[in-house]
Formats: structure tokens, sequence, C-alpha cells
RNA sequence: GGUGAGGUUCCCGAGUGGUCAAAGGGAUCAGACUGUAAAUCUGACGGCGUCGCCUUCGAAGGUUCAAAUCCUUCCCUCACCA
């Protein structure tokens, strides 16, 4: 049994830290029938979860599928300080209201991964907000500046004799700290946490505590291939968004990229994997096959099987047969913008949100990347009829109109 | 505290009085080719019913027929020294 479950927790894993006795704590746990509590920390202003969050969510899934106690931590009170990691962007403190709305917010988005059941949902002002100057203090004589130093940019920072503030220090103390009211026997988190998690460690070994495991995975490479999967470089696939919206954003990652994903967020055995690899290298799979499958697999675990199919579907449908789509959204063309039966291509597009500004109608028109009913619209001066007809823009959007 | 450099359109980065809505690259968007892959090629890339007008070059003032470019003040960033 916990041999199976080794294999399932390593799976997409950076590092397990430390490794041998992590296994340790599992044959421990599932002896005394003692789960282990898992925490994973999320910041309380960004709660629009996307595929790159899934990777430490299916994560934490796992550990739920063993029956293990997963906390869900939302750091609204490290919030208010703001990760040194993400340089010196100010960030506007969060009031109680909007931090529990973020929370809902959360909730819904995430349960379609985790299990409600078995989620506890915690807040990290619940230990930090009651602490005294005093505790604080004790805090801080619990490290050193040394140690701190060791991390990656601190150390690059203060070689380069660039600022680094005290502030920015208490960062990992605090995240550290939540692990040690927790009593968190592992924690998860992406590489790039790496550091905290350590500081975790330590601070739970000062504080009398057994030090949690540290479990890291990978940053999900975002659509471009390049870059971190991230709302604000717009590389992402959010998991809120419509299951063709996720089909099509699966289906345009490379092909290269597509085997990372394969490996982060699905559960398929890795031995399936390189057979797939293979079949792609000897040519007995199409590559465009095998991201199909992704894409479906992604797709229904947001959704289900079957709407997972619907998005298959409609892709197929329009970009293998060229055809239009079966539901399009509706947009009812505003009476008053109709003259003598005719309306101006440009303010048609601009209304229905197919274009920002006239200017960018304009473009994608002379582009000719607009047509209505498969007709090419070439000229942004044109005025068309007021009748019913699918106008398409660039490959994939479409609006039905309405008079 | 001192000295030096600089803030340009989404990003990097040219531009030092008119020819500048501002080179070049990246990103992005559209088109071709495809498997909505990669690579490549083409075009677009501030706003406006657009052969013209309006708003942009850290902020505010000023000089000038004319300023991203000159002057003044302010804000911010960076490098070196202390």
């Amino acid at each position: 049994m916990v041999k199976n479950d080794i294999e399932l927790i390593k799976r997409g894993t950076e590092e397990i830290i430390p490794e041998e006795l992590f296994i340790e704590k599992l044959k421990k746990s599932e002896a005394e029938d003692a789960p282990l509590t898992v925490k994973a920390g999320f910041d309380p202003t960004a709660p629009d979860i996307h595929l790159g969050h899934t990777v430490l969510l299916r994560k934490m899934k796992h550990f739920q599928d063993m029956g293990h106690r997963v906390v869900f931590l939302i750091g609204d009170f490290t919030g208010m300080i703001g990760d040194p990691t993400g340089k010196s962007e100010t960030r506007k403190r969060l009031t109680r209201e909007e931090v529990l709305e973020n929370a809902e917010t959360y909730k819904k988005q995430v349960f379609k991964i985790l299990d409600p059941e078995k989620t506890v949902i915690e807040f990290n002002s619940k230990w930090c907000s009651g602490m005294h100057f005093a505790d604080v203090l004790e805090l801080t004589s619990r490290y050193n500046v040394a140690r701190m130093l060791e991390r990656d940019d601190f150390s690059k920072r203060f070689k380069g004799g660039k600022s680094i503030s005290i502030l920015e220090f208490m960062y990992p103390l605090v995240q550290g700290y939540d692990s040690v009211a927790l009593k968190a026997d592992v924690e998860l988190g992406g590489t790039d946490q790496k550091f905290n998690l350590l500081v975790g460690r330590d601070l739970q070994r000062e504080y009398g505590q057994t030090p949690q495991t540290i479990i890291t995975l990978p940053l999900l490479v975002g659509l471009d291939g390049v870059q971190k999967m991230s709302k604000s470089l717009n590389n992402y696939i959010g998991i809120d968004e419509a299951p063709q919206e996720i089909f099509g954003k699966v289906m345009s990652i490379s092909d290269e990229l597509m085997f990372k994903y394969y490996e982060l967020v699905t559960d398929i055995p890795f031995e399936k994997i390189s057979e797939m690899k293979d079949g792609i290298e000897n040519g007995s799979h199409h590559p465009r096959d095998i991201k199909v499958n992704l894409a479906k697999n992604i797709c229904s675990q947001f959704y289900d099987d079957d709407t997972a199919e619907k998005a298959l579907l409609d892709f197929n449908q329009i970009f293998v047969k060229k055809d239009i789509p079966d539901d399009i959204p509706e947009f009812q063309v505003p009476a008053e913008e109709i003259k003598d039966g005719k309306i101006w291509i440009i303010k048609l597009m601009t209304l229905g949100n197919l274009a920002s500004s006239n200017g960018e109608a304009r473009r994608l028109i002379t582009g000719g990347g607009v047509s209505i009913d498969g007709n090419k619209i070439t000229d942004p001066d044109q005025e068309v009829e007021a009748a019913e007809g699918i106008i398409k823009v660039g490959k994939r959007r479409f609006l039905k109109l309405k008079f």
C-alpha cells in the first residue's frame, strides 16, 4: 500500500526533502491510522485558479485520496506584507470582506479538484494577528541573517549591494511559523518556494516539533512554452474557462510542451507517456491525436467526459471541417445603430466586442480576418445588411447576429 | 551624504528643435502554409466614421511659429563612492 502511495506522491515532483524520513512518516501514519497534516499556502489576492495551480492542487488531492488531512491555507496575513519574490510592487491591503470574498471564489474553483469534505481551509491571520511584538521578536530570535542570505535572490541582491528590507526577511519566517501553528507534517509548494519551505522545517525544529517534509513541484510552463504559466503573462488556461476554450488552448501548445502537461496535470502512468513519445518518434502515432487525448483529459477533469467529448466535436467542426460551431453566442444588434436597413461593419464589430476599437476592427478587416456567413469582408467602410447571420473574426471568434 | 547616468508607445531600445504617432527587435493580432504544433513567409500594431483631426515620449510649468528633443522645478530609477 505504502509503496503505491509513494509512487503516486513522487509522480511529477521536483524534490522531496528528506525523502527517507518521509517514507517512514507515511508508514507510521498508516500503521497508527493517524493521517498526516499536509499544508499548502495560497495568496489571498489572486483567486483565479489556472492550470499551473492545479499541479499543486492535484498533489494535494493525491494526499486526500490517501486519507490524509489537507490544509488549504490562505495567507491573508502574509498577503498584507507582500512576497519579496514579487519585487517591489506594493500590494494593497485587503479588507476582511475582500479576503472572505476571495476565499469563496477559491472554494468554488478549487473544489473542482479537491474533495470539499476532506479539505480544511485556514487563514493565517488566525494565529498571526494576535501575536504580540514580543512573540515576533521571539520568532526572529529563532533564525539568523546568515541563513537568510543563503536564499538565492537575497544573496544575489546582497552581493550586488541592492536593498533587502527587514520586512522581506520576515516573510519566510511568517510562512514558516504557519507550519508551526498547523503542526504540518508535509508542506507542498512550487520550486520557487523551496527556501521558504525549508525555513518552516527549521522553525518547527526550534519550536520542538518534528520538521515537516517538503515537497516541491515544478512550475508549469505557460502556453507560450517559455515562461511559467501566470495570469499576468496571459499564457494560462483558467479552470473556470469554457470547455471549448480549455480544449482549444491545450491544442495550441507545442508538441514538446504537451508531454510536460501529461506528466504534471494528468494521472496517466509514465510508461504510457513514454509509449506515446515513442509512438510519435516512430511515426505510429500522430502528435495531433496525442494532443487531443490530453485536451480531453484536462477538460474532463474540470467538467466531465461528455463535456470533453463535446468540446472535441466542436473543435473538429471549427478547425478540421472549417465549419462553424453549434452554439454561438448571440448578439442583439441595437436598433438605433441600423440606418436604412444597414449597419457599418466596424460599428457592428465594436458593439459586439469583437474588436476593442474602430482601429482594431479596421485592421482585422484589412488583414482579411473577418467574414459574415462565409463571405469575407474586405472594405472597412462597408455597410452590411441588417439581416441575421454569423460573423466570424479570426479563427475562432463567432457571433450570431440578431436584429 | 557625494558623484555620475537615466526615465520614450505592452516590453527592450533608437531618436537631442521641424521630414516623429516616433527606427529596430520582442510580444501580440490577422493572413498563407499546417495538426489552432514547431519553423517560415506576409501584413498590421495610440485614438477617432481615418487621405484629415486629436492624444502620447516620468509630472507640472516655460521658451519658440514649432519641442520626445531647449530651460525651470518636482517625482522616480540605476551605477559608483562614502
